[in-house]
DNA sequence: AGTGGTCGCTAAACTGATTTAGCAGAGCAT
DNA sequence: ATGCTCTGCTAAATCAGTTTAGCGACCACT
């Protein structure tokens, strides 16, 4: 790869120049005496032996590379790891800077190899990644440089970035009032694991409290909170359909995930209910499948590229200690209206 | 990042010996007549020192990175891309590589930069893939190194790594036949721009030609093809309905992807035909959805963790210069049984 | 005694950039 | 003529490794 590419000996020598000279009209280095003359043979010469420097070579002098670590534990399972990816990369490349991705698989034996594969690499900063919202300790070994936690946090209070999902919360519960919907309001996708245990997820009480809160300030109670062991369709599906079993059929359904909806979706078909008319669905996450469910599905999209890109400016500009709150715009679609009657 | 991090000198100096020395019983050098005692106190050393070698310095001298660069297209818009790089972060991570992440986006000037900000970081090569398979030409300024073609072919006979999608088309056509399914079986997702262009996409063609061949054999003809603009629920979901009002009823629906067959599905509960009682489906791709749809839906799994690490392992370990073609198996799944009556 | 070979190790060159320290010449004042 | 500053530029050190060339000690053989 790259052999025979033009060095900046080459582009000196071309020039009449020494390195030194060379090197400092490249880099535009301010206050020094070289002439408008030198500079435009450097340019010159630099141009006619399409010259590029080599990064491993300069980054060896100055210990910078412009290369970012981007270390995740779950590349692959979720659909959202690429707009997490994809938010970085753009402002990575914005800021002239690469990313070196890594993945632990949730393996400690994994995640040190990794760690020290990019350390070794003389990255300038690490993005330290969860595929699901929740908090963490970081290894030790990244903390001897800039670090920015990912859809995570710390206990360390490393910066971090996280969806705002108290308020995604709030909009879904605000969203389901101003329809009218007041005491027919069912929740799917309670889940004790997920709502105790920060570590396995912060985005199920943050949803939770940001439901309640709304709720609460009108006055209004959930009719029905169904468990969940899994935020899956069959979850999904299941819990539907013992609401349907009982007394008072909901005027709307709240989901704690797009796929849990889908999974309500399919029993409400089978139960002969249409959506909206019957019952309204609203939803979390803004799954691709949200938008092809019939009719579109109502919810609160996981803000994943806008992430992935507040993650490297905090990286690479620095900023707050507090973890960043990146908000969740509500995708208002068909599977809202009015409670019937 | 990794300030003070020992060095090899420093290694050398409490090992009582040079940095050659040093440097050859670390790298486990063969035919050096360093004796075992000074292999030990090497070892020891950096042991203590917790020694990593500095790969910038390393890479300078010797040109190798261990590092890969994975340029694609687009990341983040189709769910498959994560598992197209998983397989390949497995497979570099085996061979003690590490990937560097660019994405073009489709547009000329951030390929342009793309590349240049990878082959300015030395990567010791390129895997260039495509997240739809279809036919490219790769820019020069990636041909002086290994390049691997991903999802992906090229006229230059560049190796490359694609889905054996026309045994795809095979596969689901004898899983139809095998179940007895002959003069009622529908195909849904012609699409002449996809078949008939090559830079758009590979698949289309080598899947219909898979199934025409197969069906062909048992002399068995299509009862009917509808043409699609795109591969989406709502186009599958369209065909379906336009089948269903038509005379005869098909026994069986070939899908050409797992979203037209999401959309199938649709019309047919709206049409209160139940899978596979009455309508056998089968599609490509295995999207996640496939899974979750009630009931299942049997699919042929584009193999895309496979090709990424195929890609790797054919960078580095090289390989032959026809396309590898990477089988993708077939998902039995419920959306299958034997024709009606 | 001289020659040759092996053993165990090291000095120094080299990779391609940045950066520090400083040199030669011009212009000017004393 | 001397000392001073300013201008325009360069030599050499440096980063942290790898690699080439070779040195001194010891032994064996003629």
């Amino acid at each position: 790869m790259g052999r025979n590419r033009a060095t900046l000996a080459d582009v000196a020598q071309r020039a009449g120049l020494s390195k030194t000279a060379a090197s400092m009209v490249l880099n535009g280095r301010e206050g020094t005496r070289l002439s408008a003359e030198a500079h435009q043979r450097v340019f010159a010469a630099a141009e006619e032996l399409g010259y590029r420097p080599n990064l491993a070579a300069r980054s060896l002098r100055t210990r910078k590379t412009a290369t970012i670590a981007f270390v995740s534990d779950i590349v692959a399972t979720t659909r959202f790891a690429g707009d997490l990816i994809r938010g970085a990369l753009d402002a990575a490349r914005e800021r002239d800077h690469v990313l070196l991705i890594t993945e632990t698989q949730g393996d400690a034996t994994f995640e040190q190899y990794a760690i020290e594969a990019v350390l070794d690499r003389q990255v300038d900063g690490v993005i330290y990644a969860a595929m699901a919202t929740r908090r963490l300790t970081v290894p030790a070994a990244i903390l001897g440089g800039p670090v920015v936690l990912l859809n995570a946090t710390s206990p360390d209070g490393l910066p971090s970035v996280v969806p705002d999902d108290e308020g995604a919360g709030r909009s879904v519960a605000t969203a389901l009032l101003e329809l009218g919907h007041r005491d027919a309001i069912a929740l799917i996708g309670r889940n004790r694991l997920k709502e105790d245990d920060p570590e396995v997820s912060l985005a199920a009480s943050a949803r939770l409290h940001g439901i309640r809160q709304t709720l609460d300030e009108a006055k209004v109670g959930l009719l029905a909170e169904c468990f969940c062991t899994e935020w899956l369709p069959e979850h999904g599906y299941a819990a539907m359909r013992s609401l349907l079993g009982k007394p008072k059929r909901p005027s709307a359904i709240i989901c704690m995930n797009d796929r849990l909806a889908f999974g309500a979706y399919q029993a409400l078909g089978e139960a002969g209910l249409t959506v909206p008319e019957d019952i309204s669905v609203i939803s979390f996450d803004d799954d691709p499948i949200a938008a092809w469910l019939r009719p579109s599905l109502a919810t609160t999209a996981l803000p994943h590229e806008q992430m992935g890109r507040r993650a490297v400016e905090l990286l690479l500009d620095g900023g707050a200690a507090e973890p960043a709150l990146v908000p969740m715009p509500l995708r208002r679609r068909r599977s809202l209206a009015p409670p019937a009657g």
